[in-house]
RNA sequence: GCGAGAGUGGCGGAAUUGGCAGACGCGCUGGAUUUAGGAUCCAGUGAGGAACACUCGUGGGGGUUCGAAUCCCCCCUCUCGCACCA
């Protein structure tokens, strides 16, 4: 048997389409509205089944939220600024520009080819002048609030991207992007103060319901909000107080000593003049290498050196030593920490190293503590300290804030892990900062009407890792006069991190065209927060964290009258092959143009929602996406024994009680199914069990179609028909070409994403009949046809009287019968 | 170490207010049709077993229950994220 025509209907289909505008968006329509929103990709080129994944599940969505009735907002658009334009660019010697341009013609065929529909009226792309004023824009608007802010720094520095990126960029000490370690280096660089609305971002988590559990908890853990207190450790020697972050200032009176951190900026006072000052300055170089080379980052060490100097523990009055130790960041809290070796491990470790007084001030309520194998981390009694000792951990907390409060040495402060964003770039590819810097005014902003700065297109943009960007080295756009005083200055030449360009580029696209402002404030309260986000999870923490703090501070400036841009996030899970992500480089990936060639773009599309729950990563099975298109195969051939009854009149109404047996059964099987597949659906995308319900009812139209004669005016050709209606209609969104072929042919005139989805009627789903099963001592020795629903007392005398448990039971009294109605009965004896 | 998720046939995966384990698909076995088929259709397919009897079976071990893939406790393995955060 031929396989049917898929090239020709395909390529009908999705001319039609587009001829109609399927997916325009009315934005004033006003049906239900739904924004329905693909994270935008980079345009990188060509794309394997893997990514299609993401792109046919929201395409999927859109077009079953079209059939429900919706106005569905679905657009798209490039991620466009980058570094890989940059490398193509030299690898290629084409400009990003050029690269950039064509790698979107190619991935918007790509759509075109999948059948994957967009408004593409409100195509948006971040490296044009027209987008990228308004991100320009938004970096103004923070620094107007003091929340872009420019600040010399120790900063990640990329030895093979050569430049800057963001903490969120270092994973484990290496480049999120290249795999280079990362260094560490000291730069002005502008800044975005997230950690301003680090509260939001954390409280407002809890509001987000319908996102993943661990993008929560990613986010959770990156802002990592720690309530503790500061306190004042006195160093009489150099006659200054050093401020100790601890959230555990119950512990205090076991502190035996005190640590700062090697870049602290009281350790070069602390150290001069001593005898061991150049030791001490050795051991500091030495230790500040070892965690450029990254080393540090993998093994934790306890190294450190003691400074001869002494600090007085404010609580109790004790000469406590300190030390410099690499262990104690700079970058969280003060840079200092009072050692309680008794009770934190890390402290313990060091004690231990450096033989140190070890201390048991806290003592479990309940259990034993590993004390003095181990630190005991846990909460407890205080003992040992003085007048507080016999205090809960809790009390204590209070009590020593309030008494180094009321003395001035100490006071209850939150720290978090979350640090500000370095959006500086040292790259040419992006978009320039909008500031400039003159000699006379200082930093002066590029006043709004100005904008946009434009990237110079004429640019030697090769990286020389001076640590300054390309742009430096273009005089015509490094001068300008100053906007305040007029004087010759300079323009910023750094660019912004592309994270900054996707942070609000959901709000562009309800009015993507405006040249007065970046985004219409009633159409984005209108049709924002976005209803379904849906994207990889290796955007948790980043970009998402980014857009949510980008809403909110656009929220607070009364730009906008929402708090978070996405209602719900669903992340899909990767395409495996042999067990590993696809990716060029590995070799493994599986080009979707062959597959549309030989199957069809349905059935590639079938097949990336059929192969495994989405949110799950999935194994990709060449063999079963034969699978898929034999299912499509048989579903036209069965439409195509029939096509003489598969016709809709819009009359056709069924009497359940005329139907016969078989007619009963595929009439229920049809009710049944639609059930069964919206419910799917609207589960967390679960097309793959939605697809194997449809997969059933075509299996029961076959064995029907076998089994009863079906002629037009039959009853069996209206209760066909109507499995073939339902079925078509559920299919459509998952193998939309096919279906709407099915849909004209039945002789409708209009998309069959214009007709509703079928509507079911739960009473008919239900059967009548049900499979009882009888066990006796909970095993199964029994099943009986039963009338569904009937009473206990009926179901137990029918089990009871059952030939074969009659048997097993032997003439005995049972000591217990269990009735489970429409499941089973359980005879125990 | 901390956090999240997962572990079910030869394979992808179904089944979660506790109630028929293995839906659907792949693969495999047998058959039909066919000049032929890697097309199509039918039947079978967790293991043991002659069996439609029966026994065993959802990473391992305990427990609760008439009944556990599902709930509780302990342990193992894998994936992802974070990782000297005081």
């Amino acid at each position: 048997m031929d396989r049917y025509p898929h090239k020709s209907i395909e390529a009908k289909w999705k001319a039609a389409w587009e001829r109609e505008g399927l997916m325009t968006v009315d934005l004033n329509s006003s049906g239900e509205k739904y924004y329905c929103l693909m994270m935008y990709p980079y345009p990188s080129g060509d794309l394997h089944v893997g990514h299609g994944r993401n792109y046919v599940i929201g395409d999927a969505l859109a077009r079953y939220k079209l059939m429900e009735g919706c106005s569905v907002l679905a657009p798209m658009g490039w991620d466009a600024f980058g570094l890989p334009a940059e490398n193509a660019a030299l690898a290629y010697n084409i400009h990003p520009a050029v690269w950039t341009a064509e790698n979107i013609k190619k991935m918007k065929e790509q759509f075109f080819e999948w059948g994957v529909l967009y408004d593409w009226d409100r195509e948006i792309t971040s490296c044009d002048p027209m987008y990228y004023r308004w991100t320009q824009w938004i970096f103004l608007q923070l620094y107007k609030s003091g929340l872009a802010y420019r600040k010399a720094a120790s900063v990640n520095w990329c030895p093979s991207c050569k430049t800057v990126v963001a903490n969120e960029q270092v994973i484990a000490g290496a480049c999120e992007r290249c795999g280079a370690t990362i260094a560490e280096r000291f730069l002005e660089q502008w800044f975005f103060k997230i950690t301003a609305f680090a509260d939001p971002l954390l409280d407002d988590l809890g509001q987000l319901e319908d996102w993943p559990e661990r993008v929560i908890a990613m986010q959770r853990n990156w802002i990592d909000r720690s309530e503790g207190q500061e306190i004042l450790f006195a160093i009489d020697d150099i006659n200054k107080s050093v401020a100790c972050f601890t959230t555990r200032p119950d512990t205090i009176f076991g502190a035996t000593f005190l640590v700062l951190s090697l870049d602290h900026p009281y350790v070069p006072q602390l150290i001069e003049g001593t005898e061991m000052e150049s030791q001490i300055r050795e051991f500091i170089e030495r230790e500040k290498a070892l965690k450029l080379s990254g080393r540090a980052l993998t093994e934790p060490s306890k190294e450190g050196v003691f400074t001869g100097r002494y600090a007085i523990n404010p609580l109790n009055e004790a000469e406590i030593p300190i030390y410099i130790a690499p262990y104690v960041l700079m970058e969280y809290g003060t840079g200092a920490i009072m050692g309680v070796p008794g009770h934190d491990q890390r402290d313990f470790d060091f004690a231990k190293t450096h033989g140190l007084d070890i201390r048991e001030v806290i003592q479990p309520i309940e259990g034993k503590s590993p004390f003095p194998d181990a630190a005991f981390e846990g909460k407890g009694i205080m003992v040992d300290s003085g007048s507080y000792s016999g205090l809960t951990s809790e009390e204590g907390f209070d009590k020593i804030a309030e008494y180094l409060e009321s003395r001035s040495q100490g006071k209850r402060t939150i720290h978090y892990r979350l640090r500000d964003w370095l959006i500086s770039r040292q790259r040419y590819w992006g978009a320039p900062i909008p500031m400039i810097h003159c000699g006379n005014c200082g930093i002066v902003p590029v006043p709004e009407e100005d904008l946009p700065v434009l990237l110079p297109e004429d640019v030697d943009f090769r990286p020389k890792g001076e640590g300054k960007s390309p742009l430096a080295r273009n005089e015509d756009f490094v001068a300008v006069p100053c906007p305040s005083c007029g004087k010759r200055a300079m323009r910023d030449t750094d660019t912004m991190d592309t994270f900054v360009d996707s942070s609000w580029y959901y709000l562009r696209y309800l009015s993507p065209n405006d040249t007065e402002k970046p985004f219409d404030k009633a159409l984005v309260d209108t049709w924002l927060p976005v209803d379904q986000y849906v994207g990889g999870v290796e955007h948790a923490i980043l970009h998402l964290m980014y857009s949510r703090f980008i809403t909110k501070f656009l929220q607070s400036k009364g730009y906008l009258s929402f708090s978070e841009p996405f209602r719900r996030l669903f992340t899909q899970g990767m395409i495996t092959k042999d067990g590993v992500k696809m990716s060029k480089s590995k070799g493994n990936t599986v080009s979707p143009g062959s597959i549309i060639e030989s199957m069809g773009a349905d059935t590639m599309r079938l097949y990336i929602l059929f192969c495994g729950p989405p949110e799950r990563d999935s194994e990709w099975k060449d063999d079963s996406v034969e699978g898929c298109s034999r299912f499509l195969n048989r579903v036209y051939r069965l439409f195509e024994k029939h096509r003489d009854v598969l016709i809709s009149t819009g009359e056709e109404t069924i009497d359940v009680e005329t139907l016969n047996d078989n007619e009963k059964k595929l009439f229920r099987k049809t009710h049944w199914t639609i059930v069964r597949v919206i419910d799917d659906i609207n589960d967390n995308f679960h097309f793959n069990t939605a697809i194997s319900a449809i997969m059933e009812l075509s299996n029961e139209m076959g064995a029907f179609s076998d089994k009863e004669k079906i002629e037009p005016g039959l009853r069996s050709a209206s209760v066909l028909l109507f499995a073939f209606d339902s079925l078509v209609r559920l299919l459509a969104p998952m193998t939309p070409h096919l279906c709407e072929e099915f849909w004209e042919r039945m002789g409708h005139e209009t998309s069959v994403f214009r007709s509703p989805l079928p509507a079911a009627n739960p009473e008919y789903a239900k059967g009548e009949m049900i499979t009882l099963v009888i066990q006796v001592n909970s095993r199964i020795r029994a099943r009986e046809e039963i009338p569904i629903d009937l009473g206990e007392e009926e179901v137990r005398k029918k089990a009871l009287e059952n030939v074969r448990i009659r048997e097993l039971m032997a003439g005995k009294e049972p000591k217990k019968v269990i009735v489970v109605q429409n499941k089973l009965v359980n005879i125990v004896m």
